[in-house]
DNA sequence: GTTCTTATGTGCGTTATCGAACACATCAAA
DNA sequence: TTTGATGTGTTCGATAACGCACATAAGAAC
């Protein structure tokens, strides 16, 4: 269904009593590409629930270039600080693919995280998850050739979409990894002669996916896991 | 006081009837070099909260190499997945610097989280915190220079440990920072003749704080804001 | 003191990635 | 259909870190 909240996982493994209180809270957004959810340092006004969109959390240094910590979509939600307790990060959030989400007001999210019960230990749960996620960007941004992390960042955002086709320009794609536009294209150039991906201008389409899965590095698998050992899976509503 | 709990900041910060239930179940434990608090994907059976030791947290990968992905020392708790909810990490806990802690139990670490209210909300804070390292450290692996994350990691240490020399090899540093022992020789032979430090086999003492600051890159301050900002400081008992 | 172990210093050639400049290709708007 | 904007491909030298081999030195053990 085009804007059904349970497409988001977290959203979906809500039920009964708890999902009659939210049902009514959750607002559906549109989230174009570009759009900014949250800034670094400011107060958080809303949570996002995306259910078709991806959002990246980036770093921004003070000398403009950025580097991805780590990448929310359909099995998340963003704005852990909220809950957490700072109610900022000194990061951004992008969104890195269009699509829909929804959200919830700051205050609903805090009143219902603070009932306790099932909702907070699903929160904690993913946050942990999104710690691994965070920690093996940090190896893999330490050990890992550019090509290898092309590889991870590819599936990671497959994993989160609908479909094998990415709608993203390899210079989008440096700058969430951090590295320059012109090592994407290499990495990409090598990737297609490979007959793993092709694209043309802003549009990539995997074709063999467990070829990626090949030439990535351990990271994404380490990731992967942890996220299907501590997350429900899809729901049926 | 020698073996004194409330030299960790987060016991510091509990207080009345729960710091009355807290102090029986608190193990003073020896922290020596080396020691391993947990293994990767293994379940935890106590929480450790260190008072003169420094923890490293890191992965390791198949290959054998490692990279830290965060360190804590007094202001902070080793095994947060046992609150959080997954009871294991892809990561392990090693002692960086030698010193004393104190551990409880995984069972009443549960217990005293489940009861929700300030614990609950310290514990929060302070796993926020360390996501702004975790994130922090992926960054500065991408953008840094070596010499800077020397920088870096000589500081977090320092401000995790009594007076200003640090006693680990060369060795053990680069294992941490995951580069190979020679980069950590050049690095710490730049900042010795410039007299920042100064050091013998196996200890490290800091001459010029200020100094270092100045040489590191923004990730130390924007780590080191964000703990000043969520954690309280150490307090009086 | 002499010996042994371990930590640190140094000198290679090799590699991945960078920074910058520029050519070319594709798509959309005029 | 032309023009312009934007995305992609290619080149070049510069540099930081690597892997390896080995020299030196400090401290511990005998």
């Amino acid at each position: 269904m085009y804007n059904n909240p349970k497409k988001n996982h977290l959203l979906a493994a809500i039920a009964g009593d708890e999902w009659q209180r939210w049902q009514p809270l959750l607002e559906h957004v549109e989230m174009p590409l570009g759009h900014v959810l949250y800034e670094s340092g400011k107060t958080l006004t809303h949570v996002y629930f995306p259910t078709t969109a991806i959002v990246s959390l980036l770093y921004v240094m003070e000398n403009g270039a950025s580097a991805e910590i780590a990448v929310v979509g359909n099995e998340g939600i963003v704005g852990i600080s909220l809950f957490m307790g700072g109610g900022s990060t000194p990061s951004r959030a992008v969104v890195q693919s269009a699509g829909q989400g929804f959200r919830l007001k700051a205050k609903a999210m805090k009143d219902e995280f603070n009932r306790g019960g099932p909702v907070l230990h699903l929160l904690l749960r993913y946050t942990q998850a999104l710690i691994t996620q965070m920690a093996q960007t940090a190896v893999c941004n330490r050990h890992h050739s550019l090509d290898q992390q092309l590889c991870r960042w590819l599936l990671l955002s497959l994993d989160r979409l609908e479909g094998s086709e990415l709608v993203m320009t390899q210079e989008l794609i440096a700058n969430m990894l951090g590295v320059r536009r012109e090592g994407v294209t290499d990495g990409a150039l090598k990737l297609q002669q490979a007959g793993l991906i092709s694209y043309t201008r802003g549009r990539i389409t995997v074709l063999d996916r467990p070829g990626l899965e090949k030439r990535t590095c351990e990271c994404y698998a380490v990731v992967k896991k942890e996220y299907d050992r501590l997350l429900p899976g899809k729901q049926a509503t």
